[in-house]
DNA sequence: CTATTGCGCTTTTTT
DNA sequence: AGCGCAATAG
């Protein structure tokens, strides 16, 4: 057959330009392998090559599962591995969405009261749960803060522990009080057939562990398994990973220990260092050369990073030009930080170089505000990636409550967000009632509000009643598909659109965000084929900023330290590299704390690929008036010979004066 | 009871 | 910018 002919050409391209290292990587057969990847090293490379190389070989796309940090890393990936083999294999995602699926299939044999139609609590839908018990308990958020009980609830989680125990073993005060909350909390998911992001795992984890048949099956199915950015995985990641990867073990992990950032929400960088005692016939393949960033860079990266005393020794080296040296820009305040970039970066445009060349990280979110108020000033397009995502907007969120609302009649986050975006007449009062009426009836309330025999199970039936009853059965009725047309249907039922236009203050960037929604279902409609409206509520609780950030929009990209990790331009700036915000306050007072705060420092430096700008303020504004500042302690890190200071000096610029920039200049 | 308005507080990083 | 809370109008 002709076929053998074009899986050998196929294969010369999948190893074609591959270093030694990255050959054992990308054709290692059975058993487990350990990829320790560099930054810059190609590791991306490796991983879409070793997919594309095992489906040449004639391994069945879906016999890979693939499991990224991120929804992006997984698209590319797919169409990475397209172009190489034509085939996009359909088992790529993250660890939450592959998790969100097996769950669509199997969360019934656990009989805790969820369906295949339950939903996924955000962060924010968590906290409005949490809110919830409290007041069930008789309780305020300033005797338990609802984010503190989170973080508890998801750290027993992603440790795999009983609740109860973890709160009793944990928590030196309050234990009862968190202990309360936490039960009523998981009733509630339950009752609500909801699941929060930490349960997609956990579950998953749950029925694989207690289910043999279903563990025989996954483990028959997915005779390979890939994990990225391995450095971030938590404890439950790890146990999945066990339990996915079966008695083969052929599993191929990749990541880089000094790239481990995300330790604060549970992820364990001990499971990279004890990759080879898990699994001791385990091969090791280590990518040391960078390609990316030249020599100033890395040699400033690795003396950085070599102040780490809890690391694998691993030395990056590249054959890159020397390249430009570190600046460290000093400047008086955020204003003027943000007025330096600006003439950088027009400076840079005038040379040629494009702004989607050009990248601004900072540590926290809310340094974004002071760059944005420069960049809008000065003209500079800019994108802000991250800070508030797209479904977080209230809009959006209403939009899809409505929906959600629809999918599972039991969702009472949504119904009340449904509720007060009506301002039907229902209030929290009249809400409880139902709620109560629910309850009696062992059914979901959004099913009650659809009986015909409301009024006789309700007892009584006023108008308020009689028209969210009629409100509701015109919203179950409409129809499930296809999803697009859906959307539409629902907006239009709700109504929402005339009660932005009649009532809110940003009318016209609500209307439009509506109208982006949209447009999004659409594509998502004819990327997917026929999917059902779960498919699609699914999709969106699970996407990031980040991954609808369009890296070829002509825009300077504004994103935090964390949304840094993985990608990659030539001209990269740290803003507010000062002590409090690199390394952060709340980070300063424990040795990892530290040592994570500068392996953030370093995934930064390391995203550049010609030249880094490093920007610290003297003084900044705070709410409570100006505060001085220290530069960081991680600039006295970066060594001498690859640094250049700048001090840049400001003379008081006239407020509101549009030409600013002339009255500011650089001294040395 | 609900709807609306104004005041104070908030923010480390995110799937 | 959004949320909880308190006060007021309907």
């Amino acid at each position: 057959m002709g076929d053998t002919h074009a899986i050998m050409t196929i294969s010369a391209d999948i190893l074609r330009d591959l270093t030694d290292a990255q050959l054992e990587a990308v054709t290692h057969r059975q058993g487990p392998m350990l990829v320790v990847a560099g930054a810059g090293s190609g590791k991306t490379r490796v991983v879409t090559r070793r997919i594309a190389y095992l489906i040449a070989q004639g391994t069945r796309p879906d016999q890979i599962l693939a499991m990224t940090f991120t929804n992006k890393a997984a698209n590319e990936m797919k169409e990475r591995v397209a172009t190489l083999v034509g085939i996009a294999p359909r088992n790529v995602g993250t660890f939450h969405s592959c998790c969100a699926r097996f769950l669509r299939q199997d969360i019934e044999r656990l009989k805790d009261g969820r369906n295949r139609q339950y939903t996924i609590y955000d962060s924010s839908d968590q906290n409005t749960l949490l809110k919830h018990c409290l007041k069930d308990l008789n309780l305020r958020s300033s005797d338990c803060s609802p984010n503190d009980v989170a973080q508890v609830i998801s750290r027993a989680k992603t440790q795999r522990q009983d609740i109860v125990e973890y709160i009793h073993n944990q928590c030196r005060y309050d234990a009862d009080t968190y202990e309360k909350v936490a039960i009523a909390y998981e009733t509630r998911l339950r009752q609500q057939n909801a699941v929060d992001f930490d349960d997609l795992l956990l579950l998953t984890a749950k029925i694989l562990s207690e289910y043999p048949i279903v563990r025989e099956m996954y483990q028959t199915r997915f005779k390979y398994l890939l994990i990225d950015e391995y450095q971030d995985t938590n404890h439950l990641q790890y146990d999945l990973m066990k339990l996915l990867c079966g008695e083969e073990q052929n599993v191929h992990a990749t990541g880089d220990p000094d790239q481990s950032i995300y330790s604060w929400r549970g992820a364990d960088y001990t499971n990279i260092m004890n990759f080879t005692s898990d699994f001791p016939d385990a091969r090791i393949v280590r990518l040391e050369q960078n390609y990316r960033s030249t020599q100033c860079i890395i040699h400033a990266a690795n003396e950085l990073i070599h102040q780490n005393a809890f690391r694998l020794d691993k030395d990056l080296f590249t054959e890159n030009e020397i390249g430009s040296p570190i600046r460290v820009i000093s400047v008086p305040d955020e204003a003027s930080e943000a007025l330096w970039l600006c003439r950088r970066i027009s400076e840079l445009c005038t040379e040629g170089h494009s702004l989607r060349d050009m990248a601004v990280f900072y540590r926290t979110n809310g340094q974004s505000r002071s760059l944005e108020d420069g960049f809008m000033r000065m003209g500079i397009p800019y994108q802000v990636v991250g800070n508030l995502r797209f479904y977080d907007r209230k809009e959006i969120k209403d939009l899809l409550a409505f929906l959600r609302l629809k999918c599972n009649p039991a969702d009472l986050v949504s119904l009340q967000r449904v509720v007060t975006c009506l301002n039907c007449g229902v209030g929290p009062k009249n809400l409880a009632a139902l709620v109560a009426t629910a309850e009696q009836h062992a059914m979901p309330v959004f099913d009650l509000l659809c009986r015909d025999d409301f009024a006789a199970l309700f007892g009584k039936n006023p108008a308020w009643a009689q028209h969210f009853c009629q409100w509701c059965r015109a919203l179950r009725a409409l129809p499930d598909q296809p999803v697009d047309e859906v959307i539409a249907a629902v907006l239009e039922h709700s109504g929402l659109m005339q009660n932005i236009i009649a009532k809110d203050d940003n009318a016209d960037d609500r209307v439009e965000n509506i109208h982006e929604l949209l447009a999004q279902v659409k594509s998502f409609v004819t990327n997917h084929g026929d999917c059902t409206l779960i498919d699609y509520l699914q999709e969106v609780s699970l996407i990031s900023d980040l991954d609808t950030y369009d890296s070829e929009a002509d825009y300077v990209s504004l994103m935090t330290l964390h949304c840094a990790k993985g990608l990659e331009f030539p001209f990269v700036f740290i803003t507010g590299v000062e002590e409090g915000y690199l390394p952060h306050q709340h980070s300063v007072n424990t040795a990892n704390g530290i040592e994570e705060e500068r392996r953030l420092f370093y995934v930064g430096l390391t995203r550049a690929k010609a030249e880094v700008t490093v920007l610290f303020a003297r003084g900044r504004f705070t709410w409570t008036g100006s505060d001085q500042r220290e530069p960081s302690r991680f600039l006295a890190e970066l060594p001498e010979e690859v640094v250049q200071q700048q001090i840049f000096k400001h003379r008081q610029a006239p407020p509101n004066h549009r030409r600013g920039a002339n009255h500011f200049g650089y001294s040395s």
